[in-house]
DNA sequence: AATGAATGAGGGTTCATTCAT
DNA sequence: CATGAATGAACCCTCATTCAT
């Protein structure tokens, strides 16, 4: 085993330090607002450094939104609620979806601004999006078959959830009882 | 009655039309995107100028707020239902509001977007989104006294349907039978 | 009369000073050593304001081309020829010529040099080029036309001409002689 | 005899390949428009190596310059014709000279826009230049005394020669019956 | 009321070069 | 012999804002 790290591993270190920082950065004052500058300052780094490891810095963007990514939780949350009752599987799908986004709501807020600006941002963001929608739409659909839900247009419900969930951690301080209330209202009906 | 429009009139002709071209370029290229310079070439009016309608860039974000406000006509959307039936009542207001929101939808997406570095702007939407959101509530809160609607958590229900409306709205292609199937959704519920 | 000078006036004043100042630091240090910034600190101005007159280095490089263009008076110092004997009409247009190459030396010589990049400005030397060439060719073809002359390849020959006072002239230290000796060898043969 | 390439060798083949490649990179974006990083990248080479084989991105040009000097070539030119006639030995040479000229004529158009900003650059042009003038003065001058031409000022049309043809050989698109036109003009002279 | 010349700070980006590995 | 991370200065350019006219 080797103690020492090497030179090529301190660079993805530095990388990634580089990434985290700049998300912090971002947050506080949107990607605009954040000068190269400023980051390499912070990072005590000079900035011909940065352009050795982001092309540019769009590209930077791009790199910190795939680093803070979705994609690679979002199938499961879904799938391992298959088999449970619909009340509880949806119950726990959306806790679970909502406190991943509550966990990174500075950086998903701002990806979501710049998504206009950055044709790229914005298809890998509709890439994941569709995919959990996919996901989600099959697990009410299966939940329809087993007849424990009316038959309905699963696209539009799946996509009202997320938008609710979405928009409501985007929040800074999201109420509580949120969930709970709101997918009572969807399943349990508020006509009498 | 004069024929001639007075120093007075002009001046508030041209500031609007200000306005009205700063909206324009603002939601081409965002509120950082869209330099003064650019505004006054559109204009046809000199750097200068612009600063004796707006003290800077900000205030003129702000003036373009007000002028797009829709705090004027929310309460009136819901005051109109008063005493329909619930269901007709809120698929009026929601469609309503939806095709408020859709009308203008490129000024309030970047009117949101600005949301986190103008305090003053967050305020302002944040006054007239919370005005609604207590329109809402109270015309649930009368279904509820009626006897139509069951008793639950309106607030919640009312931040709900407007993220949910809210949302779509910045769709660039809007769904159509959205609000119907999701109010059905909420109404009806979904449960067997 | 107006002695004192309008604003307007003023900033002509200031942009042929900049174009000046520019032409005799691009001499010093080429177009591309030449950085906005000196520029600017030469001519205490603000950088900023630079670009208020010019809307980029490479326009900048243009203008001063234009300002220092020989064009206007190429097509004068041959017709001033007309009508004189060839040898003293050849004589005095390649002394003149030579003499207004090698007042703006400098300038020339990094206008030359420029050529490959700037396509513009290669294009506009080129059309000046072309027009003296014309001249040049005309008033040989009126010699030969008058028996002055052998019949010759006219194109061919001002070409070499235009060349060799050119690239004589953008030497540091032209030689003197040089006019006198060479069209004496042109025109009176060197063969016996 | 040792089949394996020594590592001077290799080292050698390296540096001559750097500076084949340097020399198309310079001709392609010219000196200041090639940077160190772009040439290793085209070599599939680490920057830090380039400095192993030179000191610095001048000596790189110095060096380029030395490998496609025409200093070697330039006496024997001349030289290959003593004896024969002065229009075919004329002719011989300025058609070998132009023909060198225009195979490396993108290396030497950037060698000789240099000229200005590296004074050990241009001194080694200028050593050439003289070289092959003399020569040239050499040549015309046996001419001369051989009677088979005027005596002239020899330094003054060698210079004017070379002139000619380096310039016509820096156009991208040459004019082929150059070289016999002009030369029939001196020779023969224009004049009746 | 209206102009546009002028400012000064800051923007993103590129570069030749060095040096620990 | 060879790498590429790291530097720091300089690059061109844009901007919101001011003020004499």
């Amino acid at each position: 085993m080797n103690v020492q790290s090497t030179r090529a591993e301190r660079a993805e270190e530095r990388k990634v330090q580089l990434i985290q920082l700049a998300m912090t950065l971002f947050a506080e004052e949107g990607w605009a607002g954040t000068s190269m500058r400023k980051l390499a300052q912070r990072a005590r780094v000079s900035q011909g450094l940065i352009y050795h490891y982001f092309s540019s810095k769009e590209e930077l963007l791009l790199q910190v939104a795939d680093h803070y990514s979705l994609a690679p939780v979002l199938g499961s949350i879904v799938q391992a609620q298959e088999g449970k009752q619909v009340r509880q599987g949806l119950l726990a799908i959306c806790r679970e979806l909502y406190a991943h986004l509550c966990e990174r709501r500075d950086i998903y807020w701002i990806l979501f601004r710049e998504t206009n600006n950055h044709p790229d941002l914005c298809a890998r963001l509709e890439g994941t999006r569709c995919e959990f929608i996919e996901h989600l739409k099959a697990y009410l659909q299966t939940g329809i078959e087993a007849g424990e839900l009316k038959s309905h247009d699963t696209q539009v419900l799946a996509e009202c959830l997320l938008r609710v969930l979405f928009l409501a951690s985007l929040d800074s301080d999201p109420p509580e009882p949120l969930i709970e209330v709101f997918l009572d209202a969807i399943l349990g009906g508020l006509l009498r």
